[in-house]
DNA sequence: GTCTATAGGAAGATAGAC
DNA sequence: GTCTATCTTCCTATAGAC
């Protein structure tokens, strides 16, 4: 009834996509589902969007974007290494036991898109973001413990991103968490196996503490 | 045309599935495209199964079934362990460089059955087949090579279900195969770290090649 | 910009003749 | 056991009044 701008209606019938999806996955996130959602009729939502394709491409990238940022506003590095390894794994592995729904349909959109071929942007948008966290993680958690890793950054996060991103499909079937809490130790140990002292930097003191991406 | 039994029509219109599945994906495999695959009328599709849901979990099952026996058949253990460990990786790895519509369609089946809330046993089964095997192979590599594992069995298997699934679905997103085989050689050199040599037992030969499984 | 109404089609499943 | 024809429901998308 209250007339809106086209720019806020979008945003509303996102918002409303998303709830749908991250509630009742990508099947039954219908125009029709979404449209009620929001509150709309179904003609608004096609008013707005161009196809259901393209809403539930822009969803997904928030999903994805509101995802990754939660993970970069809860982590910090630590001084022990282990310490700060284990809680790189737990800022991500809290988000898929907290949130379960969300952690699915992230996996259901990107198969979408997979399948869509006209959508691979989606599926890649969602991968290179959680690479390039990963990357951005293991840097701060060097900085802050003082070490170097042994091993290229981009095939340390892709290792990471992988092996959490399997253990949450695979706890998501079985929520045997005392089973995936033993998987993330054993992850723990490997990735100090792969971090040594660095050498000393002319006097330098270790930074601790965040470390903003420094070029964006 | 031809009439055949009941049982005859269910194989053939299972094969028909796997093959649209494999080839179009859960969302199009529907009971007509099944249906004309198999080169039958809809209404005999019906007749032989009481739903979509039932044929589908049938199809998702052999599809499991058969990708295990696979690599069963496939993988034999070495005396030297870093070939065997990374026999095992390769196993499963080729599997999905070189078949990645039957991995997709894995994953898709997997939420298909999660989502339903009717046939959570679907995925159930898939992740408890790739477990058990993982578990076998490990025994075979430590059988072959001599050794034990530092760690849990079950632990390991499930870890490296979970990387292995992991690192198959970042590659069916952004193909980077020089990427993924560098983790998989990251893989290799962890297990490795989580072997020992096995302490001597009285004189008893380390046994190689296949073991099969002792009890079933 | 928002709505009601509907086009136009594809889905799962069934009826009933053969 | 197999078919054609049909029921019913749900989908995406659009037409056109307000």
């Amino acid at each position: 009834m209250p007339r809106k701008s086209a720019g806020d209606r979008r945003e509303e019938l996102i918002e409303a996509a998303i709830r749908v999806l991250v509630r009742d996955g990508v099947t039954a996130a219908t125009t029709r589902a979404i449209a009620a959602e929001a509150g709309v009729a179904l003609a608004t939502l096609h008013y707005c969007f161009s196809s259901r394709e393209e809403l539930l491409g822009e969803a997904g990238r928030r999903i994805t974007d509101r995802t990754v940022a939660a993970v970069r506003a809860a982590f910090t590095g630590e001084e022990d290494l282990r310490h700060s390894i284990a809680g790189l794994l737990r800022t991500f592995w809290q988000g898929v036991e907290h949130a379960p729904g969300k952690e699915l349909v992230g996996y259901e959109l990107r198969q979408y898109a997979l399948r869509q071929e006209a959508t691979p942007e989606l599926a890649m948008h969602q991968v290179s973001h959680y690479l390039e966290v990963h990357e951005e993680f293991l840097r701060i958690v060097a900085d802050s413990a003082g070490i170097e890793w042994t091993v290229p950054v981009d095939i340390l996060a892709r290792y990471i991103h992988a092996s959490l991103d399997g253990l949450s499909l695979c706890w998501l079937v079985d929520k045997d968490s005392v089973r995936s809490q033993q998987v993330l130790d054993l992850m723990t140990d490997y990735l100090i196996g792969c971090a040594r002292r660095r050498p000393d930097q002319n006097g330098l003191p270790t930074r601790t503490g965040r470390r903003r991406s420094p070029s964006t």
